[in-house]
Order: structure tokens, then C-alpha cells, then sequence
DNA sequence: TTGTACGCGTTATCAA
DNA sequence: TTGATAACGCGTACAA
């Protein structure tokens, strides 16, 4: 079992100092052909690669990107990973990741990890429980030390780094709108509490385009799930709570969800009621997944390009890394990436 | 903009040496309590943390993983790495994806990437290419430099190596004979071409299921799909080949599909052709996905245990990782993991 | 044309 | 009790 060949080997080798071996390599003017040849040689029988762990230590930079995220079983949050992977990749960067698994000091202890120079810089999403808690001294503290960040979807805006998002109001007042034009009269809300920043924002966007429609929004048709729901176990819970909201609202004939696994309760329920979709309820859903496109009937869902997200915010992240330290103008961009609706089945 | 402090800054201010900084932060009794307390304070002040890469180097010893999977927008995978995730962050390593792609190339570079001393070991699904082309030099070649490899789910019997497998051949057999005790008569198979090798177990374990109760399985059931029909893209291409085999054979009353996208083909092809599910033809898939679960009606699948795969294949690197070298005793296991029937509403 | 010395940040060994 | 030195692997400025 051999150990990787280093340039001190090859230099041992061929009787010839580091240096000479370092520069033949590297194609240099100051040494002789000759020279060149028999170490280019020799480098490749051995299948010589420089060392990555010398030359992050050397250069003081890793090539590397990290990315935190509250979940990786998760559509959204892996076609994001995807992207990132794809443009790093493209411009010479590896991608290492970390799961917060939506808990705050996961998250923390999982950037402090990666922060101590085994990453450039990182692309993250915050958890739930980091939004609730609204603690955010780790991410200052990292980019106190000159370590960028991009967030992206869940962002809060009092940090000032580069943002990612998705047009949550607009994609929600879009998706409102066309259920109102689908001559919906009432139009119920399936969303998260409100210290989701992308659950609010969605919110709004149900409620502006209801007043836009002079159409007043009611609380008793807006259902806010509390996030123990949200996981596979609980779905029984969900799927009793949005039954309670159908029993008590019996008039409503359109629903829009601000996430697929909503979405699809809705229908569920709404099946199990007697009422069929599209002709007694118009659902719609807020994800990328897998399952609207698979369900029955396929629901109708604001997309929100997870890929081009990931794209995005690693496109950010590096140019921030490889630009030129000019001053230290320290301008932050936000990038808002546009929605779009998918008509599928479940409206009409 | 302030870098991350270092051992070296730390002696500058206290007017000490560097080693006596790396000792009084170690709690070395060679040092003063005195001196201890003032190094510690101030490191503590600045929030002190030793550089991972120059760790690195020094140990020889990146604690990272490395995991290669083909796709990462696929709950099986996504699954197999929180589970690798979960472990190795439990014993202290990072983990590192790259992408490969279903791409022969896209995996060899990535291997190499990250072979140059990024990580201590690879935990990886080969592509279809790879399998497709028999070319496993990549592998051989990592190896041979002393750097472990855990395979898992596609893996290749010619390669020695630790692998944790789907007993995949159980699972389909198990599968086929539920359909047999369900009272299926005449069950079909849509499955992958067979170099994929997964694929391939699964077929065989349906043919055995049948051969075991005296059914002669017959080619015109089988149905062998492309992979360029895996993709979403081509939904409708895969749709009409199981339209055709439902067609030319009218007495089916039973699936079996290797993967979650082909039962829910063939649930939504025989909707569309007038067939109850599951009265007149009952379904099975092979998956952990999400799909199964909130399909209509749901799918009875084989589960892989996909997390539990990833935590086994991340425990067999780290246990061989940390072995003292005893001898090359190149001992290597195949863990195999048990499947479980999930049984749901497409079967009676 | 080749080699020496240095530094990246750390720890271990040995000397003072 | 403290400090100097070497080493991990590399690249480069400078000296020979």
C-alpha cells in the first residue's frame, strides 16, 4: 500500500532538488529540457498530483464552498445543492456539506467546523429553529473574520451579506390571483407560523391579492400549521387540522398551500370529504418537488427554479472570493429569482 | 476585515513563543499555571480555533469523507447521505459530495479532485456509465494509493472493497411473492437493462419467486427500460412502452417495478386504460421515495433502509480509517441490508 | 540551469 | 518552565 507520491519522492528519485522537480513540472523557462523530460516522466508513471491540503495551507485558500442546510431529504434544498455543485464544480471549487437538520446550535456548531479554513466561504439556508430564536451572532462572527456568505430562501435581512431568494410575495399573489380569476370565492390559506420568513412572505402575498380583488381576508380561513407537523410522523395531525378547517368553512372552493406536502393534505382531505378537485376545490401548491408533478390529480404549483437558485447564489459566493480586493466597498446583492406558475391538473 | 487569528499572532502579542502558546492552549503541565491562564484568556478573547488545513497537513489527516453518488435530487441518495452525514459527524468528520453525473468522466474527475488529499476515504454509488462500461481503473487506482472505498447499492463484485448492499434479490423475490399469494396470475416486471446491477438482482429475484410456484416467467412480461427514459424529460416515452406491454397483454394482474417512477408509471398507464387498482391489477415498487407514500392510492414498496445504508457505509470507513495498520490483512465485508415489505393500497 | 531558503499554521521533540 | 527547530507538501524569490 504505497502513500500518494510527493515532489520530495521525485526529487529523491531523480537526484534532483525540489525546487527543480516543483518547476519542471510546472513547465518553467528556467529549467532545461532535458530535465523537464525525465521529471515530467517520471511524474506521470507515478501519477503525480499536487497535494490540495499544501496548497489551500500554501495559498491560504481551500477552493472549497460549504453549504448549510436544514434537511437534504428535501427536494428543494438538494435541486439547490445540485446548482451550487454544477457552477462550483465548473470554476475549479469542491463543495462540502453541513446539516443543520433545523436545529440552531447544529448550525452553529456545524459553520464553526467548516470555518476553521476548510472552506473559502459558504452558501447556507438558516433553520427554523435559528429563525425562532432569531440568534444570529455565528453568521457576524464569520464574516467578522472575512468569510463571505450567500444565503438564500430563508434569509433575514438584518445580516448584511448576498441573498438568493426566491419571489415568495409575488409567486403567492400570482398563484392567488389566478384562483380568483378561476372564480374562486373563497380561497382558504395553508401556511407555516410566521416567524418563517418565506411562510410570511407567502402570506402576504395571499392576502394583497385578495384586497386587490376587494375581497376581505378572513383568519378563519387562514390555517397556520406549527412546524412539529411537518415531519412524516405527524401527518395524521395535519391532515385533521385542515379537515377542521374544510368542516368549518364548508364555502370554500379554492386553497392555496404555501408547500407541496400542504398542498397534497388538502387534496387528500378534501377527496375524503366528497369534494372533487378541480370542480369543488382548486388546490395550489408552493415547491419544486417531485410529488405535484406525480400526484392525483398533478397540482398546480409555483415553482420556484431551485436549481438556478444554487446557481446563483455559488456564481455570487466565488465572484466575491476571486475578486480583486479593491476597497473594502462591501456591497451586498440580493437576487430575486422569479416564480412561475404550473398549471397542472388541480385547477381549472 | 480582520483574518482568523493564529498561534503565531497570539505569541506576538504576549510576547511568548508560538510552541508555548500551542502547549498552554493543550493544558501541557509543562507550562505555568500563570502563563496557561493568560494564553487562554486571550485566546478565548479572540476566539481562538486551530486552522483545520494545517492540521491537515500535519497529521495527515483531512477527517473528511468524500461521497460520490450519481444524482443527488433523488430521495435514495439524499437519504444514504444523512445518513452518512449523521455518523460521520458524530465521530468527528466532514463530508464532501461530488456529483458525478451518471457520467464515467464526471466521476473520475471527482475522484480525482478530491483524492488529492481533500479527504481520508470515498463512500460511492458508481454511475451507470461507469457500470455500463466496466472500467473500474479509478477505483483500483485510489486504492492502491492507500485510500479506502465503502460502495454501496451499485456496487461491482470484481472490485475488493467494503460494500453495504440492498439485498435486493430478497427484496423483489418477496415482492413477486406477495403478488403470487395475492393471487396474481399473470405478473409483470418492468425493470432496467441489465448492467445495471441492481436492476438485474431484481429481476432474477422475480423470476425466482415464479419458478418457486411453478410459473414460467416469460420474456413478453418483462419489460426492460432504457435509462435515457429515466429522466423526467421523457416521461411520455416510458408511459407508451408500458401502454404497449399492457396492451399485448391483456391478463395482467400484477406489477412488479424495480423503482418508484416505474410503479407510478404503470399505476397511472393502467388508470388510464380502465383498470382499478388494486382489483383488477395489484402494484409493487422498490424505493424509499416519498412518491410511494403519497401516490393515489399509495404503493406497496420494498423499503432499502436508505439512512441506515449511509450510516453503515460511513461506520465500516471511519471503523477502517482508525484501525491501527495490524497487518495488510485486506480483510473486506459486505454488510447486507434487509428490505421490508411496505405494504399500502395498491395490493390487496 | 539548478538549488537554497522561506512561509503557510500546527505540533512534537529536544535543548536551554 | 520556556523556546528553538523540524516536519507535513508546495511554490517562489533569490542565490549560486
Amino acid at each position: 500500500m504505497k502513500r500518494k507520491i510527493t515532489l520530495k519522492q521525485i526529487a529523491k528519485e531523480l537526484d534532483v532538488s525540489i525546487s527543480t522537480v516543483s518547476k519542471a513540472l510546472r513547465n518553467s523557462v528556467e529549467i532545461s529540457e532535458d530535465t523537464k523530460q525525465k521529471v515530467q516522466a517520471f511524474a506521470k508513471l507515478y501519477n503525480y498530483r499536487p497535494n490540495n491540503i499544501a496548497l489551500s495551507l500554501k495559498n491560504r485558500k481551500t477552493n472549497t464552498i460549504g453549504i448549510i442546510i436544514p434537511e437534504i431529504v428535501h427536494h428543494f434544498f438538494s435541486k439547490v445543492i445540485r446548482g451550487v455543485e454544477l457552477v462550483a464544480n465548473k470554476r475549479g471549487y469542491n463543495v462540502i456539506i453541513g446539516l443543520s437538520n433545523e436545529s440552531f446550535s447544529k448550525e452553529v456548531i456545524n459553520m464553526e467546523m467548516l470555518a476553521n479554513g476548510s472552506i473559502d466561504g459558504f452558501i447556507l439556508s438558516i433553520s427554523k429553529e435559528t429563525q425562532q430564536m432569531q440568534d444570529y451572532h455565528h453568521f457576524n462572527e464569520t464574516m467578522s473574520q472575512g468569510m463571505p456568505i450567500v444565503m438564500f430562501d430563508r434569509v433575514v435581512s438584518d445580516i448584511k451579506c448576498d441573498k438568493v431568494i426566491v419571489d415568495d410575495f409575488n409567486g403567492a399573489k400570482k398563484a392567488v390571483e389566478k384562483l380568483i380569476q378561476n372564480n374562486c370565492k373563497s380561497i382558504a390559506l395553508i401556511t407555516t407560523k410566521d416567524y418563517v420568513s418565506v411562510g410570511k412572505l407567502r402570506t402576504q402575498g395571499y392576502i394583497e391579492a385578495l384586497e386587490d380583488h376587494k375581497i376581505m381576508p378572513q383568519s378563519s380561513l387562514m390555517l397556520k400549521i406549527d412546524d412539529q407537523l411537518d415531519s412524516e410522523e405527524h401527518l395524521d395531525a395535519l391532515e385533521a387540522e385542515i379537515e377542521q378547517l374544510f368542516k368549518s368553512n364548508k364555502e370554500i372552493d379554492g386553497v392555496f398551500a404555501v408547500n407541496e406536502l400542504y398542498a397534497l393534505s388538502a387534496m387528500k382531505v378534501a377527496r375524503k370529504l366528497g369534494l372533487d378537485i378541480p370542480n369543488d376545490v382548486q388546490v395550489i401548491g408552493f415547491t419544486d418537488g417531485v410529488l405535484s408533478k406525480h400526484a392525483t390529480p398533478s397540482l398546480t404549483t409555483v415553482s420556484q427554479h431551485a436549481q438556478h437558485m444554487g446557481e446563483r447564489a455559488a456564481d455570487l459566493l466565488i465572484d466575491k472570493l476571486e475578486r480583486e480586493y479593491d476597497v473594502e466597498e462591501e456591497e451586498f446583492q440580493t437576487v430575486i429569482i422569479a416564480t412561475d406558475l404550473v398549471e397542472r391538473e388541480s385547477t381549472n
